[in-house]
DNA sequence: TTGCTCGATGACAATTCTGTGACATCTTGT
DNA sequence: ACAAGATGTCACAGAATTGTCATCGAGCAA
């Protein structure tokens, strides 16, 4: 669970941030001045910190630019109740990750809180095992796919295996050869025409008007574009 | 240096941010429809993507979606001309990275693309294997070719193959034979007339107006400068 | 058994790529 | 400058590759 630090002096602002994020789910520490709030910071102890710009002990400008200072890389979003585009930059210059004007909208917070983390890595995974391919969406665990009105498409096991593997090297060329090794074994290979006729009927399941995902490089083999 | 592709329909400010943009340094691509956008940002081959919302072919957040769909992680940040919460939000929970509403300014929105680059860490490692050749950059792993505006560009086998070889010998002097015997083998060799010919239709795809990268060395053979 | 689906194959069409010759143009040596 | 040889360039026919369809048989379930 990431952790959150809420560097704010006043109270009933402080009390509602921390309320809101601790029931999505975050662990929040709080501090209400500037200096104490960059010791903090400094431990490297949190995924995020929401820092005020008007703090008593030190501006959350200063804190920021010292926290980067010290090379410590904690996400921060600014909080600032002038919305003058000055601090915006400055802001963004000093090394602060994103900010918000007061007042703000919550939802717009959060969102912008769940950017941040994802992007740091964090541990939002998303829908992991379903992958969009053109028309498509196909979760090769549970050999299920399903069409742009999330209605199920019927794919056979070979057509999934072979769409699989397509995929694992989606963007490098994959050989006919390659693929019969690869979903019917070293031992036991139909034609390369067969490998064809797959690829026919992934086209036409797959590909949209506008856009061919699987894509012919001829005299070498196929191509998977996501 | 970092590539920053536009989707924007209005000419105007594309124009703007273009300039923008390479006055500060930056790598910049551009495409005026939406369809066309998602098409050049699933390439992988960009650093950063400003996208309008608006746009004809496909909406900005339909592009956003699609491009976090096919896992692909490039950052992006939004334009918007309403200046309505929940346009910011969805862009957001879309898997946009960040988002500026029109009227922005310019100082912003390039504060907000360092701040974004920073914290990708900065670089496409896709270009690892892009190899710049004149007018064009080429990839032989994947068998692909772009032109300076990252158009794909139609290269048979042979003709990778050759210019495979010659690039492998770059700077260096490769008579005709050289060509015929790594290319198509020492059993069976065609006149030296085609190796004249594949190398027009290599020169008519790399050479600048200015600079002709395959060199004749009369009565020996051909070398290929960078 | 009957009816179904899926895998495999071959035939043919459609497409793309190669290789060649003819002729224009250029380079070199005299 | 000239001739001889080398290279540039183009269009086209044939070759090679790929797309697509119809069909057949194996395996499976009812």
């Amino acid at each position: 669970m990431s952790k959150i630090l809420i560097v704010e002096d006043e109270q009933a602002m402080m009390i509602g941030l921390r309320d809101n994020l601790e029931f999505e789910g975050y662990e929040v520490h709080t501090a209400d001045r500037g200096d104490d709030g960059l010791k903090k910071i400094l431990s490297g102890n949190y995924n995020l910190v929401l820092l005020d710009v008007m703090l008593p002990g030190m501006s959350g400008f200063d804190v920021c630019k010292k926290t980067r200072a010290a090379d410590i890389e904690t996400p921060i979003i600014l909080l600032t109740a002038r919305g003058e585009e000055l601090d915006k930059v400055l802001g963004l210059e000093l090394g602060a990750d994103d900010y918000v004007t007061k007042p703000f909208s919550l939802r717009e917070l959060l969102a912008r809180i769940k950017v941040i983390l994802r992007r740091a890595g964090g541990s939002v995974q998303k829908d992991a095992d379903l992958i969009t391919i053109g028309n498509i969406r196909v979760s090769f665990e549970s050999y299920e796919a399903f069409n742009a009105s999330d209605e199920p498409v019927k794919m056979s096991h070979k057509e999934f295996e072979i769409l699989h593997y397509l995929c694992s090297h989606h963007g490098k060329i994959v050989t006919r050869d390659d693929i019969l090794d690869q979903v019917w074994g070293m031992d036991y290979q139909p034609t390369s025409r067969t490998v064809d006729n797959f690829i026919v009927r992934l086209r036409n399941k797959i590909d949209t008007p506008e856009n061919q995902h699987i894509i012919t490089v001829h005299g070498v083999g196929y191509k998977l574009v996501l």
